[in-house]
DNA sequence: AGTCAAGGCCAC
DNA sequence: GTGGCCTTGACT
């Protein structure tokens, strides 16, 4: 699914953390950082054969809907731990990793954009959307969308669709205490084999990837 | 005692 | 209905 290219001549260290540069349009190419300390960064990046079963769907999921794309790529970073960098080979094992939350830190709210206030039903999210789901699932809200269920969720348009903006809590891995959904980002670039790890909620019936690159 | 997330309150 | 602020309870 992945080839890799990186300009890190240091193949033998794992990085301390990664740093998403940007993902194009499409989401084939993914660029980011990595760095042993933030004044060290190397550049790699993941090009992506979207001719592989799934591979684009997938993407453009990640795309549309992750904290990494709505973020404008600049304030996202995913810092490997000691626990990070062996690879997970099963979703047994990705289901334990996602209870790992501190691995992913992210400045702004992954449903509409807005300032973090802290995590809230399993994800750093702001206060607005924490209320909004909050009301939504106590209060058993049904929406629907005047649209064809693809409305801007934003800071500014947030109001406008709480069908959509439902569905983007739940796209993202928002969940209520007791809950099976699992949310989880992970690039391992430990000893230069690179690995995009993606895991969606199965109560969205999404697919679960775990793929490396060499 | 400090921290954090869930839930409550209430002005808008 | 929304969203900012507050209280509460669990946890360390």
């Amino acid at each position: 699914m992945f080839t890799t290219s990186s300009t890190n001549s240091d193949t033998t260290t794992p990085p301390s953390s990664v740093k998403l540069l940007s993902i194009d349009e499409h989401a084939q190419t993914i660029q980011f950082n990595t760095s042993q300390d933030t004044n060290n960064l190397t550049s790699d990046s993941l090009c992506i054969d979207s001719s592989e079963r799934g591979t684009q769907e997938l993407l453009n999921s990640i795309h549309h809907n992750s904290p990494i794309s709505n973020n404008n790529n600049s304030n996202c970073i995913l810092n490997l731990n000691s626990k990070a960098t062996s690879f997970p080979s099963s979703i047994t094992d990705l289901s334990l990793l996602s209870s790992s939350s501190s691995l992913f830190h992210c400045e702004n709210c992954p449903i509409c954009g807005d300032k973090v206030s802290g995590y809230h039903y399993g994800l750093p999210t702001c206060e607005s959307c924490k209320g909004f789901f909050k009301r939504t699932v106590q209060n058993k809200k049904e929406y629907h969308c005047n649209e064809q269920g693809n409305c801007v969720v934003d800071r500014l348009h947030r109001k406008r669709c709480a069908y959509c903006r439902f569905q983007k809590c739940l796209i993202v891995g928002m969940r209520v205490e007791g809950e099976s959904s699992l949310c989880f980002f992970l690039i391992d670039c430990s000893f230069n084999r690179f690995a995009l790890i993606v895991c969606f909620s199965v109560t969205q019936h999404t697919l679960i990837y775990a793929c490396s690159g060499v």
